[in-house]
DNA sequence: AAGTCGGACAACCGCTCTCGT
DNA sequence: CACGAGAGCGGTTGTCCGACT
């Protein structure tokens, strides 16, 4: 059919790929998706060439395993929004939607595995308290509800609530305080107790971060966690402009990248 | 050593939202 | 206001790799 269509890549991407990639939205800036696609010759699409960006070569990326902290703050951030994992990545400086789903999906199952094994025959999936509605809010709580009846989840010993799909806003909402006590292999721990160490948290360690922000290094990192004050610091970076993202060139790989990126496109311009 | 399993991560798909015309 | 294109988001699937049997 169309030109586009008829070889576009999918699947893994090379590191030319990447390099290409690179080059290019440090030319014209991380938006310009279709068009970056276009004039780079990666034969991929303008949404692959983003996600490819946001997910894995956005040089503010961290790539360490989650602290603890950045553990808890998902966990406490999902209780209160749901599966808004966008929205929540956005208190975690350094982390994408992408990978937060992720951790969300392989933590929460191992856990609810956990909860599982470790459940009482009187909470078994097969009595009814078990059964909980699951609602697939948005924070809009206008999406579909979808009802589930759940039997591996590490909550649903409470009866009230799953911690593995979508607790969000209504179950932060719930006053019920029994609904909203988490548990974890240390013990049980409830909503309070969290909020009283993000609070803590902001208090803390929202100063630093302007300093450790480095340009300079490229990687943006917290000194422990995140708090929402550094909205505008993550946020700014995601809307760089060329200009400024021409200030990141020197992270990491980049340099063998740019060049090949540079000769890329000295050779189709 | 070979096979299996599960965790972690990358990537795609479909839908929704936003914005320009 | 309607429409289309582009961007963003959430869900899901595929693949790789290390741990375990």
């Amino acid at each position: 059919m169309k030109a586009e269509q008829e070889e576009t890549r999918k699947g893994p991407w090379t590191e030319q790929e990447d390099a290409v990639l690179v080059n290019f939205v440090h030319l014209f800036g991380d938006r310009r998706w279709d068009f970056i696609a276009k004039v780079s010759g990666l034969n991929r699409t303008g949404k692959s060439c983003r996600l490819r960006w946001v997910n894995y070569l956005h040089p503010g990326l961290k790539r360490e395993k989650m602290s603890p902290q950045e553990q808890r703050l998902v966990l406490e951030l999902h209780a209160k929004w749901g599966n808004r994992w966008s929205r929540i990545a956005r208190k975690l400086p350094g982390r994408t939607d992408n990978e937060i789903k992720n951790y969300w999906r392989t933590h929460m199952r191992k856990k609810a595995q956990e909860k599982k094994k470790a459940m009482p025959k009187s909470f078994s999936p097969s009595s009814s308290s078990s059964s909980i509605t699951l609602s697939s809010s948005s924070s809009t709580t206008t999406t579909t509800t979808t009802t589930t009846t759940v039997d591996s989840l590490p909550f649903s010993g409470t009866g009230k609530v799953s911690f593995y799909d979508t607790g969000g806003p209504k179950m932060a909402a719930l006053g019920d305080k029994s609904s909203t006590d988490f548990k974890d292999e240390k013990g049980y721990y409830s909503m309070d107790d969290i909020w009283k160490d993000i609070d803590m948290s902001e208090e803390n360690m929202i100063k630093p971060l302007s300093h450790n922000y480095s340009e300079e290094g490229c990687n943006i990192f917290c000194p422990s966690m995140a708090s929402p004050s550094l909205d505008y610091c993550w946020d700014s970076l995601w809307k760089m402009d060329d200009e400024d993202s021409k200030m990141f060139l020197p992270f990491s790989q980049s340099i063998s990248c740019f060049e090949y990126g540079t000769s890329f496109f000295n050779k189709i311009g």
